[in-house]
DNA sequence: CGACCCGTTTGATTCAGGTCAACGGCCACA
DNA sequence: TGTGGCCGTTGACCTGAATCAAACGGGTCG
C-alpha cells in the first residue's frame, strides 16, 4: 500500500554531495542566500536525501518539485509539504534530516552547504535572520497542515487546492506536479477518496478538471466555505 | 461540540501585560532568555493570548500547563500544543499570534517582551541563536504531531502517552494535567474514543488508570509498538 | 495499428471512529 | 446527609472514509 514507483538514487543524474563543487564564500554581511551554492538536477522520482542522513545541505527549489516524507512501519507514507519553485527545505536544526527528499518531477535544487550558512549567521546578523524566518515560515507550514489533517475529506481536498493556487502566479489553473498517490499522502486519505472527492467537487461545479494533473477553480469562495 | 466550559479572560489574577514592570536590558552577549521578564498568574481556564491578537511577549512557562488552539468556524477545536513547565510558547515569526493560548490549570507564566528579544538577538549571536533554536524545536514538535494525526486512534493515544511520559520528570506514571476533551482535541478524536482507547489499553496490560488524570506506563515497549 | 502499462476513476462492501444517549463517580455546597 | 454539576465511562447505532475489485484512458513501444 502507498507504494512508490521507483525511489532509488539515480546516480546518473546526481552525483554525490561531496562532488559539488566548492561553495564560494561570501563573506559581506546582508548577504542573501539567493547568490550561493551549486545548482544540481535531480531526476523524477530520485531521492535527494533520506530521513536520518546528516544534514549537510539545505536546498532551493530551482525548477520542478519536491517531496519531503516519512515511512511508517506499515508502510504508510506522511508527505509533510511540497516545495515549488523558490522555496526552501531540508532546513533542520539537529545534523541529521527528519524527512526524506524526493524530485516529483525531473527539476533543479541548488544546495547551500549548512555549515557555511551557520558560519555566515553567526556574523551576519541578516543571515540569521533568514535563517530564522525560513524556519519560521516551515513552522507555520506544519501548522496549517496540521489543521488541514483535522477536516473531512472535502475540506481538506479543498484546502489544499486553495493552498495549491495561492501557491501559483497563474490564478485560475493550478498545475498539479503531483500525482493523486501524493495528494493523498499529504493529505492523510486514500487515492480513491481524493480522486471522488474532486469528481465531487467538479459536480458541484466548485472546479473543473480538463486533465487529471490540471484543475480550475471554477468557485473559490465555494472553496473557501468548505475550508472552514 | 467541544464546548470549553470557562474561557473568559480572568481579569482578576491577569493584570494587563502593559502594566508589566519594565524587562531589564540584559546587553550581554550570551545572555539566555531565562533572566528576563516579570512572571505573571493564569487561573485555570484563563486566556493567555487570543488568535490574531499582536504578539507583543513570548512567554515560558515557570509552573502549570497551558494550550494552545484554534476553532474552527463550526467550533470544532484543533489544540496545537501542549506546554509544561519550561516550555517556551507564543513564538512567531507575523506579528499577531496564530493559535490562542489557554492555562490548563493554574500557572505561573514568564512574559519576555518580544521587541526586547529581538533587538537582543541583533547585537547576540547566543540570543539570535537560541531564538532560531526554539523556533525549530516548535517544529519538529509539529512535525510530530503531523505524523500522528494520520494514525488509528490507539496508536495516536499510544503516542501521546509517550510524548508526556518522556516529557515527565518521574518515569513510571505520566500526572496529565489536561482533561479527556483535551487530548482529544490535540489529537483530532472525540472524547468517547480517547476514553475508550484507554480503557482499551488498560485490558490490554499495557497501561493502568489509578485515577483519570494518572497513568501508568505499564508496558512502554507496547505502547513504542503501537507508535508505529 | 495494436498491446501493454500506468495512473486514475468508479462501484460495492466493510469497518473504525463518530454520534447520541445513559450512567457512574467525585466533589462542592447546602 | 442529600443534591447538583462535572467529568469520565460505557453502550447502541450510524456514517464517512478505507478497502477490495474492476474498468477506463492516455501514453509508449514493438
Amino acid at each position: 500500500m502507498h507504494l512508490q514507483a521507483t525511489t532509488q538514487r539515480n546516480t546518473f543524474t546526481q552525483p554525490a554531495p561531496r562532488a559539488a563543487r566548492p561553495v564560494p564564500q561570501a563573506p559581506v554581511a546582508g548577504e542573501s542566500i539567493e547568490m550561493m551554492g551549486a545548482v544540481m538536477p535531480f531526476a523524477r522520482n530520485a531521492e535527494i536525501y533520506g530521513e536520518n542522513e546528516p544534514a549537510e545541505y539545505l536546498y532551493k527549489v530551482v525548477s520542478g518539485a519536491v517531496r519531503t516524507y516519512k515511512v511508517l512501519n506499515d508502510g504508510r507514507r506522511q508527505i509533510g509539504a511540497f516545495y515549488l519553485t523558490g522555496d526552501v527545505f531540508g532546513l533542520e536544526i539537529g545534523d541529521v534530516h527528519s524527512f526524506s527528499a524526493e524530485a516529483i518531477a525531473d527539476c533543479k535544487v541548488m544546495l547551500i552547504k549548512r555549515s557555511t550558512m551557520v558560519a555566515l549567521a553567526a556574523r551576519s546578523h541578516d543571515v540569521a535572520h533568514q535563517l530564522w524566518t525560513m524556519t519560521a515560515t516551515e513552522l507555520q507550514r506544519a501548522q496549517a497542515h496540521i489543521m488541514l489533517l483535522i477536516k473531512t475529506a472535502q475540506e481538506r481536498v479543498a484546502g489544499f487546492l486553495l493552498e495549491m493556487a495561492a501557491r501559483s502566479p497563474g490564478c485560475a489553473a493550478v498545475e498539479l506536479p503531483m500525482s493523486r498517490q501524493d495528494i493523498a499522502d499529504y493529505l492523510g486519505l486514500t487515492i480513491e477518496t481524493v480522486s471522488r472527492t474532486l469528481t465531487q467537487l467538479e459536480n458541484s461545479a466548485a472546479i473543473a478538471v480538463p486533465s487529471s494533473r490540471r484543475i480550475v477553480l471554477r468557485n473559490p469562495a465555494a472553496l473557501s466555505r468548505l475550508n472552514a
